[in-house]
DNA sequence: CTAGGGTTAG
C-alpha cells in the first residue's frame, strides 16, 4: 500500500556499519544493516555492494498494536463475511471482488443516512428564547435561581416546546439541568431526539462521562440508539482523547446490528486518522468502498489529512486519484488538507500547482489555505513564490487573519527577509485587531537573531517587557543564540535567567542545544557562565561534557552515558546535541573522543545516509553535519579509503563529498571549512564549479593521495 | 451550535 511503498528500503542508502549492540534503547531506529565488523570503524572497510534488501526491515516494521481487522474479528465472524483484502492492492483502484451476483455484498455501512425528523413551526418560539436566554443569564453556579427561572417557564413544557429550549442552552451544565428537569416532570416519553440534543450540548463542553451515563441510560430505558447518537458519542470521546472509548461505541453498533451510515463511518475514520493508524483508515475505507460507498469531500480530507500526518507522498497521490475515479470535486477543505499534507512531504512545487488548480476550479482560498502556502514556501525557502503570493493576497483581496499575519511574519523569518518583516510588524502595531503577540516578537526575535543584529534583538526583548507581551521558549531561545554569537554572554546570562528562573520559561531541549552550541565556540570564563546556564537546565548534560574531558574515562562510559542523554533528548534535537558535543571536543584538542561522538551517533541513527554508494560512485553527506562533526567524518572516511587502498579492495570511479549549498541565507560555512580541513589533510578533493557544495576526486586522486602519505610517513620514519 | 463527520502557526 501506499505507506509501504514511500518505506522501500533505499539501495543506495546504507552502508554505514555497526558492531551489534543488544541493548538499544527502544526508541533508537537501530539500523536495519548489522555487518559484524571487530574494528572499531563508521564506514564499512568491504568495497562489497551492500544487499539490496535490508535484513530485519520487515521485522521492525512489525506492528505492535493490533489492526483493526484484528481488533474487529469478532464482528467479521458474525456480520461480515471474510474478505480478501490485501493492503498492497490499495494503490489500484479497487476491484470489485463480488462476482457472484446471487451473494449480497457484505456491508460495513448503511449507504443512505439517518433520516432526521422535520421541525415544526413554534408559534410560542419568541417567549420560549426569550426564556432560554434568562436560564442560560444565569450565574452558573446558582443552582436555586435556576431552578426558580424554570418555574416560570411561559408555556407548558411540551415536546416541542422542551426541545427548542434544550435546544438554545449554551453551557452543558445547564443543558444537563434543564434535561433532567423535563426527566422528572414526566410529561412525555423521552425520545432519542432529547438524548441527541443533550450530547450535543455535553460534546460540546467535552463531557465524555457524562455522555456515556446517557448513552447507558438509553440502553437501560429502551431508547433507541440511532447513528446521530453514536456519530456524537464518537466524536466526544475522539475530542476527550479516548480512542479507545470511540472505537469500543462503534465496534457496539455492529453487535446490536446497527450499520453507521457515512457521517458515523466517516468519524470513525477519523478517529484512526488521530491515531495515525494508516493501515487501519485505509482498510475501513477500502471496506466501505467494496460495500457500495461513494466517498464524499469529508472522506477524503480524513484521508488526506492522514497521508499528510505521514508525510507519505504516493498516499496524497492516491487521493487525488480516488477523488477522480469516485467523481467528487475536492471542495476548499479538502484543497486546504491536501496542500498541507503536500508540505508535509516535503512538496512545495506540487502544493503550488494543486494551488493554482484549486484557483481554476473557481474556489476562493480562506486564511487557512494561505497559511499553509506561505508556510510551505518559508520552510522551503522559496522567497519569490512567497512574495508573489503575498502580493496576490493582496491584490485579491484575499481574507487574512491573525495566525497569517503571523505565518507572513515567521516566512520572513525563514527566508531572512528583514525589512519586509519589519514593515509588517508595524502594521500590526498600528492596527486595532492584530496587535503582535508572543508569536510575532518570536518572529522578529528569530529573524534579528539569524541575521546576527544583536542590539536589535535585545531592543525587541525590551519592548517585549515594556508591552507585557511574555516571551516563549522558542523566542528566548533565538535571542540567546544570537547573542552567543555576538559573544555577548553577561547579556545571555541575564536573558536567560530572567526568562527562565523569573519569567516561568521551561528550557526544552532546543534551549538547551543551543547553549550546548555556544558552549562549543567559547572559551574559559564564559564557557564556564553558559555552562552554569546549561547546568539548570540540564545537569546530566554538563556531567556529560566533564567526564569526556577526563581522560581516564573509558569508551564503554562515554556509550553508556551518552546513550542516556540521547533517550532522555527529543528526537528533533539528538543530532545537534551529537554536532554540539563533536564540536566542543574538537575545539578543546580531544580529538579521540570527536571520533567515539562521532560513530555512537552514526550507531543511533542520527546520521542517516552519512555515506551512500553506488557503483560509480561513493558518497560522503555531510550536510547536516557541523564544522567539528564534518571534519572528524572526513578524517574517518579517509582513513576507511587508507585501508581500502592498502588492501587492494575495488573503489568507485568517483568519491565525493557534499557539504550543501547552505540554502538558508545565513548559513554558509561548512562548504568553505570542509575545503579547508581538506587540504590541511591534502586530501584530493576538487570543488565542482557547476555544483555547489560538491567536493569531487577520482579514484587514481585517492589511490596516488594514499601512496604518497605512506610514502611520507615512511620518510619521517 | 437549531439532533451527527473533515482544514490554519516554531
Amino acid at each position: 500500500m501506499a505507506a509501504k511503498l514511500s518505506a522501500v528500503v533505499d539501495v543506495h542508502h546504507c552502508n554505514v556499519s555497526y558492531p551489534s549492540d543488544k541493548n538499544q534503547p527502544p526508541h533508537f531506529t537501530a539500523s536495519p544493516l548489522r555487518i559484524s565488523t571487530k574494528r572499531f570503524t563508521i564506514f564499512c572497510t568491504s568495497s562489497k555492494s551492500p544487499p539490496k534488501t535490508a535484513p530485519g526491515k520487515a521485522e521492525s516494521k512489525k506492528r505492535k498494536t493490533p489492526s483493526l481487522s484484528e481488533q474487529l474479528k469478532p464482528l467479521s465472524n458474525t456480520i461480515l463475511s471474510d474478505q480478501p483484502n490485501e493492503s498492497h492492492q490499495l494503490l489500484s483502484k479497487p476491484k470489485s471482488i463480488w462476482v457472484n451476483p446471487t451473494k449480497p455484498k457484505p456491508s460495513v455501512l448503511s449507504l443512505q443516512r439517518q433520516k432526521r425528523s422535520s421541525y415544526s413551526y413554534n408559534p410560542q418560539i419568541r417567549d420560549l428564547k426569550h426564556f432560554a436566554k434568562k436560564l442560560n443569564d444565569c450565574h452558573p453556579a446558582d443552582d436555586a435561581a435556576f431552578q426558580a427561572i424554570l418555574e416560570e417557564i411561559p408555556h407548558p413544557p411540551n415536546r416541542d416546546n422542551a426541545l427548542l429550549v434544550l435546544n438554545s442552552l449554551r453551557s452543558w451544565q445547564k443543558t444537563l439541568l434543564f434535561f433532567n428537569w423535563i426527566k422528572t416532570l414526566n410529561l412525555f416519553p423521552l425520545e432519542t431526539i432529547f438524548y441527541n440534543v443533550t450530547m450535543k450540548s455535553l460534546r460540546f463542553g467535552r463531557q465524555f462521562q457524562h455522555m456515556e451515563n446517557l448513552a447507558n441510560e438509553m440502553i437501560e430505558n429502551g431508547v433507541e440508539l440511532d447513528n446521530i447518537t453514536y456519530s456524537t458519542i464518537i466524536t466526544c470521546a475522539k475530542r476527550c482523547n479516548l480512542f479507545d472509548k470511540a472505537v469500543q461505541w462503534f465496534e457496539r453498533m455492529y453487535k446490536t446490528g446497527l450499520m453507521p451510515d457515512e457521517v458515523t463511518y466517516s468519524a470513525v475514520l477519523d478517529v484512526y486518522a488521530k491515531l495515525r493508524k494508516v493501515e487501519e483508515v485505509m482498510s475501513l475505507y477500502e471496506r466501505g468502498r467494496a460495500s457500495g460507498w461513494k466517498p464524499d469531500p469529508v472522506a477524503f480530507a480524513v484521508l488526506g489529512k492522514v497521508f499528510g500526518e505521514a508525510g507519505d507522498y504516493d498516499g496524497i497521490r492516491y487521493v487525488l486519484e480516488e477523488m477522480k475515479s469516485v467523481g467528487v470535486q475536492p471542495n476548499l477543505v479538502v484543497y486546504n488538507t491536501l496542500l498541507e499534507a503536500m508540505g508535509k512531504a516535503g512538496k512545495p512545487g506540487l502544493a503550488r500547482s494543486l494551488f493554482e488548480e484549486m484557483l481554476d476550479s473557481g474556489i476562493t482560498p480562506n486564511e487557512k489555505t494561505l497559511t499553509a502556502l506561505i508556510r510551505i514556501y518559508g520552510k522551503a525557502r522559496w522567497a519569490k513564490d512567497a512574495l508573489e503570493l503575498w502580493d496576490r493576497m493582496r491584490l485579491n483581496g484575499w481574507p487574512v487573519d491573525f495566525i497569517l499575519y503571523n505565518s507572513l511574519l515567521s516566512m520572513c523569518a525563514d527566508l531572512g527577509l528583514e525589512e519586509e518583516a519589519e514593515s509588517l510588524f508595524e502594521d500590526m502595531k498600528g492596527s486595532e485587531s492584530r496587535k503582535p503577540d508572543s508569536w510575532s516578537y518570536t518572529a522578529m526575535l528569530n529573524i534579528y537573531g539569524s541575521g546576527g543584529n544583536a542590539d536589535k534583538a535585545m531592543r525587541m526583548f525590551e519592548e517585549m517587557s515594556d508591552k507585557g507581551v511574555e516571551l516563549n521558549v522558542m523566542g528566548c531561545t533565538c535571542l540567546i543564540q544570537c547573542l552567543g554569537r555576538a559573544k555577548r554572554i553577561d547579556d545571555l546570562v541575564q536573558v536567560f535567567e530572567s526568562s527562565v528562573d523569573g519569567g516561568g520559561i521551561k528550557p526544552d531541549d532546543r534551549l538547551c542545544g543551543c547553549l550546548l552550541s555556544v558552549v562549543s565556540y567559547c572559551e574559559g570564563e564564559d564557557a564556564n557562565k553558559v555552562l552554569a546556564c546549561l547546568h539548570k537546565a540540564n545537569q546530566n548534560l554538563v556531567a556529560f561534557i566533564k567526564s569526556l574531558e577526563e581522560e581516564d574515562t573509558k569508551f564503554e562510559n562515554v556509550k553508556q552515558e551518552f546513550k542516556g542523554i540521547l533517550s532522555n533528548t527529543a528526537v528533533d534535537a539528538r543530532r545537534p546535541f551529537c554536532n554540539c558535543l563533536i564540536d566542543i571536543c574538537r575545539n578543546r584538542n580531544l580529538r579521540e573522543r570527536a571520533h567515539e561522538l562521532l560513530y555512537l551517533g552514526t550507531m543511533y541513527g542520527l546520521y542517516p545516509g552519512l555515506h551512500t554508494r553506488t557503483e560509480e560512485e561513493w558518497r560522503l553527506n555531510v550536510r547536516s553535519l557541523s564544522v567539528g562533526a564534518a571534519h572528524t567524518a572526513l578524517e574517518e572516511w579517509m582513513q576507511t579509503l587508507t585501508k581500502l587502498v592498502q588492501r587492494r579492495e575495488a573503489l568507485p570511479e568517483v568519491l565525493s563529498a557534499s557539504t550543501g549549498a547552505g540554502s538558508h541565507k545565513y548559513s554558509q560555512g561548512l562548504a568553505n571549512a570542509f575545503a579547508s580541513h581538506a587540504e590541511k589533510l591534502a586530501a584530493p578533493f576538487k570543488l565542482r564549479e557547476d555544483k555547489a557544495g560538491l567536493f569531487v576526486a577520482t579514484r587514481e586522486d585517492v589511490i596516488s593521495w594514499v601512496h604518497s602519505r605512506a610514502a611520507s610517513l615512511a620518510s619521517i620514519a
